[in-house]
RNA sequence: GGUUUCGUGGCCGAGUGGCUAGGCAGAGCUCUGCAAAAGCUCGUACAGCAGUUCGAAUCUGCUCGAAACCUCCA
């Protein structure tokens, strides 16, 4: 089998995965500040990083995954005053800073339990690791690469470029930004700022009189800056050097830059093996954000209730969705893209049942062409998802398989036309795929038994009167329950099927 | 301005220097009392202009266009 290649953000090539520690894998990924709303935006890199969660265990990977909650807020860098986000929505809104956070915790837990992710293994927040957050601080400034003005504590970049350059170490080796050409066009000096250098970024940040979350710590009470979080809670669960780090490619500059810078001075090395960077999503082809005022959340997205959605998308039709492309392209949402993956997923997952009516007694294939088709389609599963997670192409063979296991089960294709043994690989591999590395569910409704038995007595009527050739009474039935929302399936050999719409 | 991406058939989207991606929509056919569902068949796309090459949508250059980041953002 192939090996698994994943693409490195940080050297820009697709690289053999090979993790510190043989069979164990420490993966972080940059969650969510919990000030506000889940919203689209969130969806991508979390369904993203479960697929590479799930597929590492597949793999036969131990994993731990840690995923931050943001919760002490973050400050504005360059607004003129330092501001924290949770402060200010907690005034707004009346609630205690950690009644808030709790809250829009609970939505975002809620978001991702609909997406059907896996919990992360350790899902630490910054609140929680204020201890650790100010020891790092302390190494760094004892290491003479930060320095503190007015209770607050700057890392300063331009000495860590000097010195890690030579060691072919430059800050913004990440995003491939070269420092000294963006120093020079420094000129904006507006704002007599604390910050020996424009590029200088908060560790630490003193916090007014009216803030409300606040710390004491060595530099008097304030708050931690925005990046020190994830370098102290990765390096606290994952160590000094750990296998991979995820989030959007927005966080790449300057949020993972300044987190190399941090991790690389206290632990003296370089923090991150493999960075996988997400691509961002596009609503109708623009840019999501507030600017355009086309920020959807997802209570929003799950109940259709946007001025730019036509209808409610199901959690799973947005996940399928978002594994038709691959992760590194941009995504764009539109209403006729989301309907499309709606239709494609209820038709895969139509045929994924289908597949427990189908059996074959064949030792050997009666169409062995379309036996060893089969078998190369599936063993590709492996193969484009070890080329750096391709799930599209995952999706694409599942589909040609789609039509092999209809026609079987409608009879359209010999029943023994696979062996056995391809068959139950079919199945074997469909399972494991659709639903384990995936995750995908069933969207379609499940009725429970009185429904379900309600159906089959019309059904049966309905059977009688198209014998009775009565096709008045057949066609009402029919009509009136499509109107319900129950689709009757005429079957091939004379049975009847429905689905729940 | 700097750093990055990207421009693929009606829509969404994979993609490798030469071999059909796939989904949705549309057309025709099979099945059906009629439909639906399912199956079969079909469009022969790769922004434009040059160049490299036996051969490029895939490499290079330029032009046009779009987006992201550089400031909170997934």
């Amino acid at each position: 089998m192939t090996q698994l290649k994943v693409y490195n953000s940080l050297s820009r090539k697709k690289e053999v995965f090979e993790s510190i520690t043989p069979g164990h894998v420490g993966m972080y990924v940059c969650g969510p500040t919990v000030s506000g709303e889940s919203h689209l935006g969130h969806a991508r890199p979390f369904i993203t990083f479960d697929i590479v969660f799930r597929y590492l265990q597949y793999l036969g990977y131990k994993v731990r995954y840690v995923r931050n909650i943001t919760d002490a807020g973050h400050f504005e860098e360059e607004g003129r005053e330092a501001e924290d986000k949770i402060s200010k929505k907690a005034l707004l809104e009346k609630l205690e800073p950690m009644e808030l956070v709790q809250k829009y915790t609970n939505m975002y837990h809620w978001a991702m339990r609909a997406f059907n992710n896996i919990d992360p293994t350790i899902e630490p927040t910054a609140t929680g690791h204020i201890v650790e957050q100010i020891g790092m601080i302390e190494k760094i400034i004892a290491d003479g690469y930060a320095y503190v003005a007015n209770g607050s504590v700057y890392f300063d970049v331009e000495k860590y470029n000097d010195v890690f350059s030579k060691k072919g170490l430059p800050y913004g080796m990440l995003s491939g930004r070269i420092l000294d050409d963006q120093l020079d066009s420094t000129r904006e000096l507006e704002n007599r700022d604390e910050k020996r250098n424009h590029r200088d970024f908060a560790l630490w940040k003193n916090a007014a009189p009216e803030h409300i979350m606040r710390w004491k710590s060595p530099w008097g009470e304030g708050f931690p800056g925005w990046h020190i979080e994830c370098s102290a809670m990765a390096t606290k669960y994952l160590g000094a050097q750990f296998d991979i780090h995820g989030g959007g490619m927005d966080l790449q500059f300057p949020h993972h830059e300044c987190e190399i810078a941090q991790s690389t001075v206290c632990n003296h090395v370089t923090p991150v093996r493999y960075w996988i960077h997400n691509n961002m999503i596009t609503i109708n082809g623009k840019k999501m954000g507030k600017s355009y005022n086309n920020v959807i959340k997802l209570t929003e997205l799950f109940s259709g209730n946007h001025p730019a959605l036509e209808q409610a998308y199901h959690p799973m039709t947005i996940r399928f969705f978002i594994l038709q492309t691959h992760y590194r392209s941009t995504l764009d949402f539109g209403n006729d893209a989301l309907k499309a993956a709606e239709k494609g997923l209820k038709r895969l997952w139509e045929a994924y049942e289908n597949l427990d009516k189908i059996q074959s007694s064949a030792a050997n294939a009666a169409d062995t062409e379309l036996d060893t088709k089969c078998v190369g389609l599936l063993n590709e599963f492996d193969e484009f998802m070890n080329d750096d997670f391709n799930t599209a192409k995952v999706l694409a063979n599942m589909f040609e398989l789609v039509p092999v296991i209809n026609g079987i089960k409608d009879k359209h294709i010999n029943q023994n036309a696979l062996s056995a043994g391809t068959l139950k690989l079919l199945k074997e591999k469909m399972k494991t795929f659709i639903e384990g590395v995936f995750g995908l569910q069933n969207i379609m409704e499940q009725g429970n038994s009185k429904i379900d038995g309600v159906i089959h007595l019309l059904m049966e009527i309905r059977k009688e009167a198209k014998l009775r050739k009565d096709y008045v009474t057949s066609d009402k039935i029919r009509n009136e329950l499509t109107a319900l929302g129950v689709q009757l399936k005429d079957e091939k050999d004379g049975s009847m099927s429905y689905t729940l719409a």
